[in-house]
DNA sequence: CCTAAATTGTTCAATTTTTCACTATTATTT
DNA sequence: AAATAATAGTGAAAAATTGAACAATTTAGG
């Protein structure tokens, strides 16, 4: 029971530190400072050590970290140790996009199934992957014991559809719809908004803003 | 020549309360109060003013906001009131959704063309888009005049497509490879790493991390 | 075996961001 | 015309986050 409240950003450099250390130890590198770390993933080495102190003492002092044991601590953290089995709902070109990703297979999420209101795609494959109607989302949460679902439809849409994962019991939500939708507090929900990340990038050209790195 | 550094978040809360204004204003509806913008995107009301007082006086005390009028001037302050040509690298299937994808169109921003090195793909069209073969990419930033670049490549191929989009002095890179990149200071990159945000979720599942709305 | 070099874990200070509480202003009602 | 209600703008407090400094620990070398 972790009773310490944990940076979201934290979370997700430990992420990034993660994949860090994965392509590491597949070089065969035993052993790494927070230095490098922090170098590799382009953050301070104080910031790294403080990262994983949440969690634990991970490194020997005078040394530094053991690559696959960290990188072993921190996908248990991550709560990346088993497979995540996860639904798309919408089978548009992004929700495609999403499903064909290898970022998600390589981290162990596992994209069972899609669904869409389109006749013309319901029943189909996409690579391996069959999109079903919107009836048959409930079954195959349940079946398939899916705890995340991704929401890919256009922004109209997105609060009905998160309504009905939250009815079937998902316990979270990526939302690709530049839409603000609301769940209620149990259920987690991110939003990965596209436009946003680009209109960032605007206002910092036309403020002439300077990267602080 | 604006002096004070703003906190990334509030220019990316500007973008929603943009999107919530915009909706608002093809309603019809022509005032709205901080505490209402506040309630329909999901933060505080205090937390809007703040956001808005970095650049101005918008409202009227006693009043609200005048949604128009609001609305023109954060576009203003995201640079919005033009239009930005955008060069898309890598036609995938997540390229590929990317130009697809409405919100891009909606905001203002013109994917003028996508690159890729697959013989098969080059010349081909989608939805009116051209890819180019690499060898272009210089040519068309420079008639265009194109500002930004959206890397959607494979992680392995992100850090020199990242390069070449700088040395042909694109101001701002949108990456969503899972790879953490370097450029000059001068040049904007801001990182969608589609898997952390996953990663996110798994985490506070297994922690059981409380929403706090 | 002792000293020096490397590097973690941790404390404390600095900074940044958010929230709260209050003041000022406008519109409305009596 | 005065009183009341609504609501923006703002300064200060609080909270969260980051960064710097340093003590503790380990390894290696003389």
């Amino acid at each position: 029971m972790k009773m310490f409240k944990i940076p979201e950003a934290t979370v997700s450099r430990l992420s990034v530190y993660s994949r860090f250390l994965s392509k590491l130890d597949k070089k065969g590198i035993i052993t790494i400072s927070s230095g490098e770390i922090a170098e590799g993933v382009g953050v301070g080495a104080a910031q790294v050590r403080k990262d994983l102190a949440y969690f634990g003492e991970f490194g020997t002092r005078g040394v530094g970290y053991n690559v696959k044991d960290l990188h072993q601590h921190i996908l248990k953290i991550l709560g990346l140790t088993t497979s995540w089995p996860v639904v798309v709902i919408g089978a548009g070109n992004l929700g495609t996009a999403l499903c064909l990703y290898d970022g998600f297979r390589e981290r162990g999420f596992n994209i069972v199934a899609m669904f869409d209101v389109d006749p013309l795609k319901i029943d189909k494959e996409i690579e391996g992957i069959t999109v079903y109607s919107m009836e048959k989302l409930g079954d195959i949460i349940k079946e398939k014991e899916v705890k995340m679902g991704v929401i890919a439809v256009p922004a109209e849409y997105a609060q009905q559809i998160a309504d009905l994962l939250v009815k079937n019991n998902i316990c979270a939500i990526l939302n690709f719809a530049p839409a603000v939708i609301k769940v209620p507090e149990e259920v987690q929900l991110r939003n990965v908004d596209l436009s946003v990340n680009l209109e960032i990038l605007t206002f910092n050209i036309v403020n002439n803003v300077k990267n602080l790195y």
